[in-house]
DNA sequence: GCTTGCTCCTCTAGTCACTAGAGGATGTAG
DNA sequence: CTACATCCTCTAGTGACTAGAGGAGCAAGC
């Protein structure tokens, strides 16, 4: 029979901070755990499963409120996946859009520092860029 | 002489919100402007042209506290311009990693959705990916 | 036994950049 | 004169944590 780990230990294995694990629990995104006599969380492997599961859909960038349904589907596995892969689906078109907006702004910063001649201000290209969108390259951000 | 624009008017011009507007206002990043007999603010050219600089600036992801620098070294254009360009570099590299780790994701999460077959939760690539970092492609996201 | 230092507990409040809503005054069009 | 839009101030809420206060427990070394 194992006692389960400390909260730190669930965090050093899970790479989740302590106070969000605690958060994690306060919002009742991973069930409350057995306590030691001291009043200390201690967590079983189903609940570092659990936790492993929710860091990795945070660092994939689903919201919170995305990965409670899809804690729920995990639980009951013999529904149709497609809330699932609707979630990933809608995620991915997300990133998709991140990354085109984000590779037109790389393009306006990098015109804006090559255009800097580390002057003055009054003839710094990054102050001038900023205060007439009409010099950008795409009118669309 | 122009008696200046209402904030309406004003968040139409510069496609800032209206209370967006009074928000920067109370933080200081926006001079408090005239006020009408009837307490109403109203915005003249100069007002419009710095909310116009904060919104392009926002727009390329600039925090509020660098723009406000930004807003500081456009106030005095005198100096050398090397903080400018310090905060523009800065801003490109976040970008550059952001589109790095973003485009990491999108290959995970197009995996995900190829792999999901539309069955059930048990079967299902989403859940399983996520619940196995160690089914990703690359570890390091 | 005693001290030191780490980890744990709860609770509240702060972060960022807004956004929403209440409750009321003023302006404008028909 | 009556809608209705716009304006005002103020407070509180958002998401996903993060920081800090104030206190208790535990393990190791002396």
């Amino acid at each position: 029979m194992s006692a389960g780990v400390t909260i730190g230990e669930a965090a050093r294995r899970s790479g989740v901070k302590v106070p969000t694990i605690r958060y994690y629990e306060q919002i009742d995104l991973l069930p409350a755990p057995a306590r030691s006599e001291a009043n200390r969380r201690h967590y079983e492997a189903a609940d570092l499963r659990r936790l492993a599961f929710i860091r990795h859909a945070r660092e994939l960038g689903f919201e919170i409120e995305a990965i409670r349904t899809l804690l729920t589907l995990q639980d009951n596995p013999n529904q149709p996946c497609g809330t699932a892969d609707a979630i990933a689906q809608a995620r991915l078109a997300e990133v998709v859009q991140r990354i085109r907006s984000l590779t037109a702004l790389k393009i306006e910063l990098e015109l804006m520092v090559e255009g800097c001649r580390q002057g003055k201000v009054c003839e710094c290209r990054v102050i001038e860029v900023l205060s007439d969108h009409d010099q950008c390259e795409s009118p669309h951000h």
